[in-house]
RNA sequence: CGGGGCGUAGUAUAGUGGUAGUAUAUACGCUUUGGGAGCGUACGGUCCGAGUUCGAUUCUCGGCGCCCCGACCA
């Protein structure tokens, strides 16, 4: 894409109503626009990074035996009534139509997923099976804080599963779990699962997936030497002391962000909704309801907290709105156009490049280039005109090297 | 929801009971061109309502909005 064309623009100053890094960014760099407190719109670069970011979690999903859905976001509140949720949950949006009929903004769904997986589940033959969705989520927080980690508009994957037995939701919540690592690994970010709540049979499980941040809510207790973490209410063991699975290290206290969670919903909803199915010998049985969830927005915004330095946000390649940054460098009158466009032309036939075709002055565009955080930036300029080299810089590194215009197209630097 | 702070050009900031200033952005011209260039010109602003006052952007009250701390976060 060319950049003189991007109908957006960096901006130099941070907004004032913005004190997070992450909304900081975001906006100087044209990714987001706020429309109000804990509302964003995502511009260009931020779709970009935002469908990324989904893909990675549509293709893991899937693998796991994920199959996807659109659920409506506009609920009827009869289905809340049947739950509870219309005067339990004091997060759910609730409005009235003109003609006086009531309706909710769905801030989870198992309203809308139960009585859909109702329809279609009659037998123990058609579970276990595990539904999701990429989609906006409405909650009337309190207090929107953070940019876009605690909005009241924001988006999520949910995925809804079902099963036969506790044991079968505990089978599938490892591999659930193991997806759930690769995502944030794709990601670019390393992710702690938080254990269990508590021993007591009668609780529920409930899992968070944590990652380490001071913009994070959450306060946890971890181990260096294993995976153990947990969330500092629950921790039967405080700061300093051993590790109570492994015993090797002493735990460490950290601020976190959770950019997942697992909840064990048991047989709650399907009962609600008089959901049963018939089991091997005949007899009518509640599936028992896992629920998954991983909060797009806020691991967008995560990982700009994590990455970014202070010359701007860094992304990893996997979900960088752009693979590369041409970045045309016209140091002589002339100079512009003629070569700096040929290597856009062949090298965006294979890659998503964002070409820096601006009539601007190298600091600038260099400025840009950074506060945007594209990881790879190919930079033009009469320096390699002879030889036919351009510049390859890392952006979180800061190394550049010279390559020839033949590797650069096949990416063999 | 409790507490605190704040609303001035597109953005970021001064300032004043009497004509609102600077930077940046934008437009035009000339010079410049590997780290946010220089000069000049132009365009553009006091959140809303009420009150006090001859006069309110400023003072008072109310509303709306934003940020931060806390509480909350099925």
């Amino acid at each position: 894409m060319l950049q003189s064309q991007l109908f957006t623009k960096t901006r130099r100053e941070a907004p004032k109503d913005e004190i997070t890094k992450n909304a900081e960014l975001l906006v100087r760099g044209g990714y987001i626009h706020k429309e109000m407190a804990g509302v964003y719109s995502l511009l260009p670069l931020g779709i970009r990074v935002m469908k990324k970011i989904e893909d990675i979690i549509r293709d893991e999903m899937n693998k796991i035996g994920g199959q996807e859905i659109r659920m409506a976001t506009l609920h009827p509140s009869d289905n809340w009534k049947k739950t509870g949720g219309w005067d339990a949950v004091d997060v759910l949006f609730k409005l009235q139509s003109r003609t006086d009929k009531e309706y909710a903004l769905g801030q989870s769904e198992e309203e809308i997923v139960t009585p859909i997986a109702q329809e279609y589940v009659t037998s123990y033959k058609d579970l276990p099976v595990a539904i999701y969705q990429i989609g906006q989520k409405y909650r009337d927080e309190l207090r929107a804080k953070s940019g876009i980690m605690r909005g009241r508009e924001f988006g999520m994957k949910d995925m809804y599963s079902f099963h036969e037995s506790q044991e079968d939701f505990e089978r599938f919540y490892e591999i659930a779990k193991q997806a759930y690592f690769q995502v944030f690994k794709r990601a670019g970010l390393d992710a702690k699962v938080t254990e269990a709540s508590g021993g007591s049979f009668s609780e529920k499980l409930s899992y968070e997936f944590m990652v380490l941040t001071d913009a994070g809510e959450d306060n946890i207790l971890y181990c260096e030497s294993c995976t153990h973490c947990a969330n500092v209410d629950v921790s039967k063991v405080l700061e300093g002391g051993d590790c109570p699975k492994c015993g090797k290290s002493k735990l460490k206290a950290a601020r976190a962000a959770e950019v997942g969670n697992v909840f064990d919903l048991g047989e709650k909803y399907p009962k609600s909704f008089e959901f049963t199915y018939k089991n091997k010998n005949g007899e009518s049985k509640y599936p028992i309801v896992g629920c998954y969830g991983i909060g797009t927005t806020r691991l967008m915004g995560t990982v700009v907290e994590v990455l970014a330095d202070e010359k701007g946000i860094v992304w990893p390649e996997t979900i960088s709105p752009f693979k590369y940054h041409l970045i045309e460098i016209a140091s002589g009158k002339e100079s512009k156009g003629g070569r700096a466009e040929g290597i856009y032309e062949k090298l965006s036939e294979n890659y998503e490049v964002l070409y820096d075709d601006r009539d601007m002055r190298a600091g600038e565009k260099f400025a840009d280039a950074e506060l945007i955080g594209i990881p790879t930036q190919v930079i033009v300029s009469e320096r390699g005109e002879k030889d036919g080299t351009v510049e390859i810089k890392n952006r979180k590194t800061g190394e550049s090297k010279v390559v020839t215009e033949e590797d650069l197209f096949t990416s063999n630097i």
